[in-house]
DNA sequence: CTGTTAGCGCCTTCAT
DNA sequence: ATGAAGGCGCTAACAG
C-alpha cells in the first residue's frame, strides 16, 4: 500500500482520459453508459479509492466537521457524540472528535489545529471559551453550531436544551413536595445550562415566594468528586438543608455519595435531584429524580442545522430549543 | 472568512518567497533570525493558517488517524476514545470518529472513507468484521492498529487486556465462595474479549474439577438490555444456577435487573461478576464484583503504537498486552 | 541563507 | 460524449 493506485492508472488502463474517470466517480451524467461501465469495472479491479485530500484541494470542500467537547468520557457527551456521528454518517461527512478535557486553553488549540484542517463546518459544545476569543475563533470557521451556549451572531447556529425550563418543574417539585432550605450545586457558568439552571433555580423560588440565598449556592465541579466535595462543603455549612439541586446527574451521585457519608438518608431527610437523565440516574439507589435531557438528539439536531448551513441555507431554525421533560423517582418524591 | 489567507499574501506581505515562509513555518534552521521575525510578525497580523490539505497533498502526510468503534456511547469506549485523543493531542494528531453501532455493514463503510481521507493510520476497536474481509480492509491503510482482536499479521499492531486471566480470576472466586452452578453470558465471539472471557470460564471450571455445560453459556448482547433478557432466559431455563458470570459490567447491571424482576437475592441467591469496572459498577446496589479493565491507557497505548509505528519504527510492541485487576464488591463477596 | 521549478491528485473551464 | 490546459496551496528537490 505504499503507493497508492491514482486516478490517472484508472484512466490508462481503461484507454479514457482523466476526466471521464472523475465524471464517472462523480456520477455526472454526461458519460456514455459504455464507459462508464469499463471505467466502473476498472476501479473496482484496481480497488481504486479516490483521493479525498486532492479532491478537497481542488472543491475547497472536506467533508469533514470537527466536533469539540469537554470530556467524550462523560456520559452527556458521547451520548451528543454518537448522535454527531450517526447523522454525519448519514450525510457522508467524517468526524473530527475534539475533547478539551475541560481545559480552555486546549480547547483553543483544537480549534486552531481544525482549522488548519479545513473542516466544512463546527460543532462545538459547551465552550468555556470567553465571549470575544469565542467570537474570534468562530469567525475562521465556514459555518458552525454551538451546543448549549447561547450566541447571538448571525450565521451561527445554536442548539439548547429548555434547561431553564426544567430546572423551574424540578425546584417547584422539590418546594411542592415541603421542602424548604433547597441548596443548588451550581455548573460552569460559562455554559448555558450552568446559567441556565442557576436562573431556573431562582425563578422557582421567587416565584413561590421564597428568597434566593447565596449561601445556598455552591459552586461544583461537572463530575461525580465535584457533587461530592461540594455537598459535604454546602451541607456542612448549612445543615439546615432539606434538599440538593444538583447541575447533573453525575453531581446528584457525588451528592448521594455525600449524603451517606453524612449520614443523612435520602430522601427522608434530603431529597436530590439531578439533571440529564443519563443511563446511570435509574439505577441508583435510590433512583434520581431528574429531568431528561435528549442528548442524542441534541447531537442530531445540531449536525442537521450545520450542514444546512454547509449546503448554502443559513437562516432557518438558528436556534433550536429541545424540550426536556421531568422525571420523578425516589431520591425526590 | 469567504477567501482564505494563503501563503502568497504572507510572501508578498513580507517581501519574500513562498518557501522562506514555508520554511518558516515548519521550523526549519537555514532562516535568517531577521527574516524569520518579519514572516512570523506578517503571519500573526494576516491571522494566517496554513491548508493541511495543501500540505498534505505535498507531504502524504495528514496529521490524522482514524478511530473506529462499536459504539461511542458505551461507556468502555468512550474511555478509549478520551485515551485516544489524549496521545494523538500530544502528538499533535487530529482523530476521526467513527461509531459503527455496532454494524458491522457500516463499519466497513467507515473504513472505506477513512481510506479517501488518507489516513496516517487507523486504529479499530473491537472489530466485528470476518477475517477475510478485515484482512482486506487492513491492507488499505498505511498502519493500523487494533484493539480487542488477536491479530498475527506483521505491521498490525495489537493491544488487548488481559482478559482471559480476569475472567479466571473471578470465577475462581465464585467457586472459592461457594457457587457451584455458574451461568455466563457471554459477549460477542468475534471480538478477544468475548472468546477470552469465554475461555478463562471454561478455564476455571476445568481448573476446579468441574465439567463447563453448555446449557449454562447464554449469547448475550453486550448491553443492560441484553444483559437483562439473556438472564431472564438463563435463569428461566436453569433455576438452579447460584453465580452470574457477565460478559461486561452493563450485562451485569442488566443481569441484576433480571434478579430483582425474578425475586432472586443478590448476592445471596445468585451472586453476579461483571467485568471492565466502569464507573457505573461502583455505585450500583449490591456494587459489582469485576474486574477492572484501564480502558483509558487502552487507548493512549493505542496510539502510542500506533504513532509509533508511522514514525517507521514498526517490529516493536506490536503486541501489548495490559493486565487487569479483580475488584470484589458485595454482588458476589 | 534564499529563490525557482516541479509536482502532489483531482476538478473546473473551455474546446472539440 | 470526451479531452486538454490550468490551478487548488503547499513542499521537495535543486539551484544560486
Amino acid at each position: 500500500m505504499s503507493i497508492r493506485t491514482t486516478m490517472a492508472d484508472v484512466a490508462r488502463e481503461s484507454g479514457v482520459s482523466l476526466m471521464t474517470v472523475s465524471r464517472v466517480i462523480n456520477g455526472k451524467v454526461d458519460v456514455s453508459e459504455d464507459t462508464r461501465q469499463r471505467v466502473l469495472e476498472v476501479i473496482d479491479r484496481l480497488d481504486y479509492r479516490p483521493s479525498g485530500i486532492a479532491r478537497s484541494l481542488a472543491t475547497r470542500r472536506t467533508g469533514t466537521i470537527g466536533l469539540v467537547m469537554p470530556d467524550v468520557s462523560n456520559p452527556f457527551f458521547s451520548d451528543v457524540a454518537r448522535g454527531v456521528t450517526t447523522a454525519a454518517y448519514r450525510e457522508d461527512y467524517n468526524v473530527f472528535l475534539c475533547s478539551s478535557e475541560e481545559d480552555s486553553h486546549r480547547e483553543l488549540d483544537l480549534l486552531h489545529s481544525l482549522e488548519e484542517k479545513r473542516i466544512d463546518g463546527l460543532i462545538l459544545c459547551s465552550s468555556r471559551l470567553a465571549d470575544e476569543v469565542l467570537a474570534a475563533a468562530l469567525a475562521n470557521f465556514p459555518s458552525a453550531v454551538l451546543v448549549n451556549r447561547r450566541w447571538r451572531e448571525t450565521g451561527v447556529g445554536t442548539v439548547l436544551a429548555d434547561d431553564e425550563t426544567g430546572a423551574r418543574m424540578l425546584v417547584a417539585h422539590l418546594l411542592h413536595s415541603g421542602r424548604r432550605r433547597i441548596g443548588l450545586l451550581a455548573g460552569p457558568p460559562m455554559s448555558h445550562s450552568g446559567s441556565a439552571r442557576l436562573r431556573g433555580y431562582q425563578r422557582a423560588l421567587a416565584t413561590a415566594g421564597f428568597s434566593c440565598e447565596d449561601a445556598l449556592v455552591q459552586p461544583c465541579a461537572p463530575v461525580v468528586n465535584g457533587g461530592l466535595d461540594a455537598a459535604l462543603t454546602l451541607l456542612a455549612a448549612q445543615p439546615q438543608i432539606d434538599a440538593l439541586f444538583c447541575y447533573n446527574d453525575l453531581v446528584a451521585v457525588g451528592a448521594l455519595q455525600a449524603c451517606a457519608r453524612l449520614g443523612r438518608r435520602v430522601p427522608d431527610d434530603v431529597a436530590v435531584a439531578g439533571f440529564d437523565d443519563i443511563p446511570l440516574a435509574a439505577l441508583m439507589t435510590p433512583a434520581l429524580t431528574t429531568c431528561r435531557v435528549p442528548r442524542y438528539e441534541l447531537g442530531v439536531r445540531a449536525t442537521e442545522v450545520l450542514l444546512t448551513q454547509i449546503d448554502g441555507r443559513p437562516g432557518e431554525c438558528c436556534e433550536v430549543v429541545v424540550p426536556v421533560e421531568m422525571v420523578v423517582r425516589a431520591s425526590a418524591p
